[in-house]
DNA sequence: ACACAAATTGAAAATGGTTATCAATATCAA
DNA sequence: TTGATATTGATAACCATTTTCAATTTGTGT
């Protein structure tokens, strides 16, 4: 993604004969400055910060639409709420999420994903898309109590 | 599991101080009478024809007991609702889920699990559960257009 | 068997994240 | 600038799942 993301939303949008808004942008730039794996509820607090005006439903939204963009994507773990990471270029990475704090670690593995292609290929099944999660304790969370 | 699921549910729950109920043993049955990956709504419609003045909070309350009881295990996939199927002893098994028609496939990879162990051991990571899914077109809907 | 405290049930209401509605407003092509 | 159309913000609606609560059932001690 060379060109900046305000910029690719804008192109995007215009393709889909869709409009242009500072609300969109705003948001796309909070989202941007802000970490990763955001929930809709987190990245409204952010943004009303900053553009009080804006509303919960604009976000929830936009968010949807920087899915359908590519450049958001959509995460769904066990917390129940829907999760966004900024959309990457370079490789899919999976996750190791911490139960006790909520931590979440990014991680990639080749050789897992060429396994996973084998195990599709087995069973005569096309991949569009695949989630790893590895639920478990964190390295810090392993030494507390309780 | 080498005593019936029913008497298995009976100890758990004597051990746990709580109560056997002829609804909690019917809905058991039908559970595992019925296909795998069935969503509580299914259920509460197929104990509904055996056993019609079963409620729904009862079926959803029962599944959730089942699980505890390590006789079922939820599985989030991206549908929306929560699904759930009979707990094996054998091996964890992860999903093959066709996005066209929504059948799911079970398969198990040793060599994945064992590279997932890798991973975690990395991150300092101590793995609880995992889940991993493959989300694609199956043999049959790869052929169909549309 | 019997009584009673505690758990369970069914029906209905509540919850909570997400989505739809709608009148007012902003965008953009002509 | 205009006008058709998309978007916004506030709020209501959705919908799977949970909770509530009075009535009922269960299991333990007597």
């Amino acid at each position: 993604m060379r060109k900046k993301p305000t910029e690719y939303l804008t192109e995007y949008l215009a393709v889909k004969g869709l409009k242009s808004t500072t609300q969109r942008d705003k948001i796309l730039n909070v989202f941007i400055a802000a970490g990763q794996h955001l929930s809709a509820e987190e990245l409204f607090l952010s943004v009303k910060k900053l553009h009080p005006g804006i509303g919960y439903a604009t976000v929830y939204r936009t968010l949807k639409l920087l899915a359908e963009a590519g450049l958001a994507q959509e995460q769904r773990f066990e917390d129940g709420f829907t999760r966004y990471e900024h959309a990457k270029t370079d490789a899919h990475h999976d996750h190791l999420i911490c139960t006790r704090c909520g931590t979440i670690i990014e991680f990639e593995n080749e050789r897992i994903e060429q396994l996973q292609q084998d195990v599709a290929k087995k069973n005569r099944f096309k991949v569009q898309t695949h989630k790893l999660e590895l639920y478990g304790l964190c390295a810090e969370c392993q030494g507390k109590k309780n």
